[in-house]
DNA sequence: TTACTTGGTGTACTGAAAACACTTTGTTAT
DNA sequence: ATAACAAAGTGTTTTCAGTACACCAAGTAA
């Protein structure tokens, strides 16, 4: 813990600079985004996307990862950079640079997020439906989700919602819930099966009272690829 | 000007925080990059971006617009955030988070470019030749490349090296050097054409010993859209 | 055994991109 | 004047990927 009393100078000012982060996941069929309830002012008791101060001596990838880890308890998940949101006054405290990252993370994990940190209450909200947010967070949260949108159509970034194992009609309901809107179920599965990155487990699932369905699985669970 | 025995104190350390550009255009047919040579310490005399300190009361994007109107003297032009990077000891002085851009300029502007405040020198470098840049400048510039050939595709980012007015053949010239491959005339003209986002000028173009060429313009020129 | 629910499969149509060669118009040299 | 040259300009056919579309299979539960 550094000395509260300790102070560091420079001959110039510096701004503050943190990293944030917008959680994706898929609940219930809706995409959704992790947001904690500030404990503490400015915008005490409203809800902010997790995120703090980057340390002096950690790269940016590793402050948001970190946050990320502090705050939700999630690691070694798909974690992408932004943007830069640097307006003056976004922080009515001091000059404040945002390093904007945004994670997904397969459906299911951290039912019930545990609150940490500086945050009051932690909790899964879905997108269309979000609270009115700290800071420009809003408008973080809405560029994370045209960029996530966007490359949905040429990279195989959607897999990374997905657990290890997992039907083609679970892949199919998380392309619907992003694009909100049907897909065919045949022509799906060819474009899908087509790309050669999914693989058979061998298992089957039994989901209902109704046919069970194979089991596939990622090639290559870390590697997001642009395709096309 | 500052005074320079001030200092600004802060109770946790902060990093500071540039902003660098890389700027393209096309010249001889060539993509190629804007370099200045280091007047100063550290990676004095060596090649680099241009760029310079935010100042504390200045938005991202206004920084490097500034820093590209100060050592290049060109504004107006397109700039886009490109990535942050900040790696922790890129800067040998101090912690520095480096917010770069992209800027696209008309082929032929600024011909010869003026050095101003801290560059020895300013200069056009084909980017198939660079030479060693400074700091991890190396490594931006090609992100950099990868972003505006990848926007080729899906945005009508390369209207932004045309001047005022232009012929079908310099366009496809500019659309040839950045994907550095030949393309089909009539295929070229059909496609750009359907777009329907450039006009007749109504004026021709003599520019050799043979049949002139109409030239166009484009119809929104500040506008860069998502095409498809 | 019947009703129900989701899993799983193939073909025909459509529209966009790719391949491809010759005529036109001006300039320059003889 | 005319012939040689150089870049401008112009359509059709082929190919491939995306879309539309309907039925049988396999398990569960009453």
């Amino acid at each position: 813990m550094r000395a509260p009393e300790a102070t560091f100078s420079y001959p110039y000012p510096h701004p503050a600079v943190t990293a944030d982060v917008v959680v994706f996941t898929i609940r219930d069929g809706r995409l959704s985004i992790l947001l904690i309830r500030r404990a503490n002012p400015p915008y005490q008791g409203d809800w902010a996307l997790p995120g703090g101060f980057l340390d002096i001596d950690e790269d940016l990838d590793a402050c948001a990862a970190r946050e990320l880890a502090e705050e939700t308890g999630v690691s070694g998940v798909y974690l992408e950079q932004l943007y830069t949101f640097g307006a003056t006054h976004r922080d009515p405290r001091e000059r404040v640079i945002s390093v904007t990252y945004y994670a997904l993370v397969p459906q299911d994990t951290l039912a019930t997020p545990r609150a940490a940190s500086d945050a009051a209450e932690v909790g899964w909200h879905a997108f269309d439906d979000l609270p009115p947010l700290a800071f420009d967070h809003t408008q973080i949260a809405e560029m994370a989700h045209r960029r996530l949108v966007a490359k949905l159509d040429y990279s195989t970034i959607a897999f990374q919602f997905m657990p290890e194992a997992f039907t083609l009609s679970e892949l199919q309901c998380v392309y619907e819930a992003l694009r909100n809107q049907p897909l065919d179920k045949r022509n799906f599965r060819k474009r899908i099966l087509s790309l050669d990155l999914i693989e058979e487990t061998g298992r089957m699932r039994r989901n209902g009272k109704h046919r069970p369905a194979r089991e596939y699985r990622v090639r290559h669970p870390k590697r997001v690829e642009i395709i096309k």
